[in-house]
This record gives C-alpha cells, structure tokens and sequence, in this order.
DNA sequence: AATATTATCTTGACTTCTCAAGATAAAAAA
DNA sequence: TTTTTTATCTTGAGAAGTCAAGATAATATT
C-alpha cells in the first residue's frame, strides 16, 4: 500500500498531467505540494523504484500505467468522499475540499463502496469533477469551455475549480451551482466583466474574467 | 495537535486505567499496543514532557488531567465514528471497529459535530460502550455485571466488547444486541456453559463462560 | 543474604519524509 | 561562443516512531 505522501505525489503528477497547459516538471510538482525541489528529485527516484513513474532525471516525468491507476483510485476516493459529505451529511461545498484531502488515503474499501452505494454511483461530484470508476474511467465529460470564452447565449454550469474554497461560497450565494442553466445578459471585454441572468429568480451578476474562467460551461441552444 | 501514535497511546493508557483489573505498567502499554517495551520508555518520556501523563520511571504511569481530557476525545470520536457507520451507513457492527481506528484521529471537529447530530446526540455506541460528551463526561453506565456471573433469571444485555470481531458476529447472527432482554434457562458451572433464551424467537442459546465474561448486563426483576 | 527471574531502561540503528545548501546541467542572453 | 540565469540533483542532517540487544533495577526464590 501507498503511503498517503506517495498517493498525493501521484495526484498531483496526474493532475499536472490532465492539465494541458502546464509541463511536469519537478519544479512544477514542488510548487504543487508546496515542497522544495530537492525532495522531489528524492521522490521521483523513490517512485520510479516502485515503478509508479517513468523519471528520466533533468528530463520527464510521466506516470506508469500501474502509477496512474493509482492515481486515478485516490482521485475516484477524493470524489466520492466529497460527493457523500455534501449530499449525505449535509455539510457546504466549499469546505469538504480539505476533509476529502485527509479522508481519502484512509477510508477502506469497503466503506468507499457504501458510499458509493448510497449515492447511487455518481459519475460527478458537487464541484461537477468526474469521479472515475472502479476500473479508474472517467464518464465523458462532454465538450466544456470555460464560462470566460463564451460571447452570449445561454449555457449550462457544469464545473467549477474546486480548490478556491471563497469561489465557491460565492457562486453558492448567487445560486450559480453545476447542472443548472443560465444566460449571459451581456458582455464587456474591455472591462472583463459579463453580466449574467439567474432564471430561478431573475437576478443579475457581474462576472470578472478570472472567475469566469474557472467556470467551465456547455452552451446550450 | 498530537499525532495519531501519541493519541493511541492516550487511549490505551485510559483504558488501562478504566479495566480495575489491569495495572498500568509499561509492560502492559506495551501489549496492549503491541510494540515493545522500550518503544513505550521512550514514549512515556515523550508524554511526560508534553504533560500528557505523570510518569515516574520504574514506578508509575498516569493520565495528567491535560492527558486525560485529550485520550476522552479520541474516545469519544471513535464511538461516534462506530454508531455512525452502523446507524447512518448500515455497516456491520462487527467491522466497523478497525475502521474507527483510523477514522478517529483524522475527522475534523466540523465533521464529529455534524455525525453527533445526524445521530441525535447518541449516549452509547453499538457495543453498548458510553460516548463522552464534548467535556469529557460519560453518562452514567448504571450497575453492569458480567453475564458469567450472573446466576439465574432475566436480564437486559447492555454492553459488549467490541473488539472481537467473531464474537460480535455471532452475538448478532444470535440476536444477542444490546438493548434487548434475555432469560437464564440453566447454568452448569462445572461445565461452565449457560443456557439463554431468546424471547423473540424463543430460541435457546448456549454460552461459553469465556464468552459470557465479555457481556456486559444488568438484571431485570 | 545470595541467586535467579522478570520488568524496565538505554543505546544504536533503521525507515520515511523533509529541508538547506552546495554541485551540476541546461537554457537564455550577451 | 562565453556568460548568466534557472532548473535540477546530491548530500548531509533532523524529526518521529520503531526494534534489537545489552544494562540496570526490582522482585522472587532458595
């Protein structure tokens, strides 16, 4: 069994990995688990002992197909744990981010299972991250944009960066929540600020460039 | 905020203390932990130092109130953690104990608070063993005897040691559950083997003594 | 009291993860 | 190409927890 430090390092490698615009680079993971360069040089070699990651030194990094399996059962646990905090204990999206951090590298199996039981296997979490399957995939996603690219029209919110634990509590108090549909009222790129319409009860909300492009949205005709 | 080893020290010593029958020596810490015993020297050196117990090499081990406060806490996390997953998640009572062995030192107050009160602020977990409130406090276990010693009439089960995972599965698959009441049919103390009768299915039991020392009851008139 | 047994303690060593600081290689600038 | 900057690597050291083995103290036995 991993240890909960050589899970987060394959997380974080994983999620460097899905994130087309950055390299992994060992400075890139350190700054991800905020560690300093060296220690990751360490553990590179460590987990390429183990045969979790490809590291050629000075060169790349890349998961093995056994490290990214793994990496994709922590993310699936991460997920889950979220999804059963806020739909089961009833606890607010923007603080089960940090309860997930520590719970997923200790909830045994069977207790996971019974989560995922009980919420009747969702394929997305509160934050509308797919949460992958057993065999470690992920449910289409469908064709998402980032709620700052979109000119006009209606969309729907699908996800939303998750880490930014003020982000969330925002967009929670302006009802803008995944699953749901709204439409852009109008738009000022000079400005970087969109107005958009909530149908639930007619509001309107400003939204800056930086928050909108953590809003991912699929445009809806 | 002490780490897991230091919290589980904690506990063991507490429950040391509680079991009349054991003395607190660094011998029995270390069996009850399963380490050796130089590994509890230097552990109790550790404790002493943060105040967490008195200790007085080669003579004696205590809780300080400081360490006594804190060892409650964990108890009380881990008896709500067990209640929780048998009331809320439909675990087996059997096996939730390894899990709330881990799950105790890692749940966040937030999240405690918040299965307390999914549970309407329970007084006893499964196995019938009392949960300390928020200061510490057990409520009042009333007057417990061991089934074994008891000789004759009805009873009303009340606790169990819940560290036997095979006794409590064929406590359970018996219909033994704390709670509930039960009738002494016979007893052969040379044998020592009793005979219980279960008034719901009017079937009738047969107890071990070992066995029948590990239940806890309270006699019914 | 002398000896044997048992409990406890101390020391040295190992593991895992971390950082600091200096060494080295690669990339960018001159 | 030579120099500077940046990224990466290596080494040495520290913290936490553990064990093995030898030293010491306390208790039992004779």
């Amino acid at each position: 069994m991993a240890t909960s430090t050589v899970e987060n390092y394959l997380k974080a490698i994983l999620h460097l990995a899905e994130d087309e615009a950055a390299t992994i680079s060992v400075g890139s993971i350190a700054k991800n688990l905020t560690v300093t360069p060296g220690t990751v040089s360490a553990m590179m070699k460590h987990l390429s002992d183990e045969k979790l990651v490809d590291y050629v030194p000075r060169r790349s990094v890349a998961l093995t197909a056994k490290g990214k399996r793994q990496a994709l059962q922590v993310v699936r646990r991460h997920r889950l744990i979220e999804t059963f905090l806020v739909q089961v204990m009833g606890l607010d999206w923007a603080e089960v981010h940090e309860e997930a951090e520590v719970l997923e590298h200790v909830v045994s199996g069977r207790l996971l299972a019974r989560m995922d039981e009980m919420l009747g296997y969702p394929r997305y979490d509160p934050h509308g991250d797919p949460i992958p399957n057993e065999n470690g995939e992920y449910a289409d996603p469908g064709d998402l944009q980032p709620l700052a690219e979109v000119t006009s029209g209606r969309f729907r919110l699908l996800r939303v960066d998750d880490s930014d634990s003020d982000l969330l509590d925002w967009l929670q108090s302006h009802q803008l929540l995944p699953g749901r549909e709204y439409e852009i009222i109008s738009r000022d790129s000079i400005a970087g600020v969109m107005e958009i319409l909530v149908p639930k009860n007619r509001s309107h909300i400003q939204i800056g460039e930086k928050a909108a492009s953590r809003i991912l949205v699929e445009p809806v005709l």
